[in-house]
DNA sequence: TTATTATATTAGCAAATGCTAATATTTGGC
DNA sequence: GCCAAATATTAGCATTTGCTAATATAATAA
């Protein structure tokens, strides 16, 4: 494999690899996108982007056990997509911030044009 | 567990479960996720945003064996992520349209907030 | 305090996924 | 046709990851 010398090619390389950002940008973008890229994780993200909800009823929503919604709730919190508070014995989560809309909108435009 | 009968819980999720685009949605948003979720191929995306380019540049970028980069990009090109032409022995590939530039872009604003 | 409801955590297992190494295919030049 | 370069595919393996079951914690009520 001896690659292709057009100049063109060389000069998107350098710029990508030269850039400060880029190794953070891989990092933080690509854990992002793997919460998001789990099926009952998305289910938990459509269902709150209606509004806020306790554990409960999301669990109703995913399907599953309260234990491994509450796993994917810990790790949509760790990485910043979804947000708590406590309200009694209860614990009502929410989106994190609104990037996570405009993120999750574009997805399903883009699926819309296959 | 009984849950928390709320009446602003309960709409939420009937309104997500009686919805027919709910399941679909899902399906594809996952799956688009998921391919932008794993460190490799966000490299290539990143790659790509810059503009077109030959397999073997995006392996340089990458830093991974050619075998790898070539499953990657086939995933990405089975998921509409990406899309590719050929110019004499070589494939040139570029993403698929402007939704994934828009998904990637948020992201990256997204995790500058953090 | 004791009991109950709601949620969180942990360990262990099974399935999914990315990587390597080897091989196959495609294209252009001789 | 034959060879070399660029890319694609496949099998096998190792790691990751989500799930279940069991247990733990937190908050309220009796």
């Amino acid at each position: 494999m001896q690659g292709c010398f057009t100049d063109k090619h060389e000069e998107i390389k350098n710029k990508i690899l030269n850039s400060e950002t880029y190794i953070t940008g891989v990092e933080n973008a690509s854990r992002i996108f793997s919460m998001l890229g789990e099926p009952n994780r998305m289910k938990i993200i459509l269902a709150l982007m209606e509004g806020e909800l306790c554990v409960y009823h999301i669990c109703e929503i995913v399907g599953g056990k309260q234990s491994a919604v509450s796993q994917h709730l810990r790790k949509l919190k760790d990485n910043h997509i979804v947000k708590s508070r406590k309200d009694g014995t209860q614990v009502l989560y929410s989106i994190a911030d609104e990037h996570i809309y405009s993120i999750v909108k574009s997805a399903l435009e883009h699926t819309h044009c296959f």
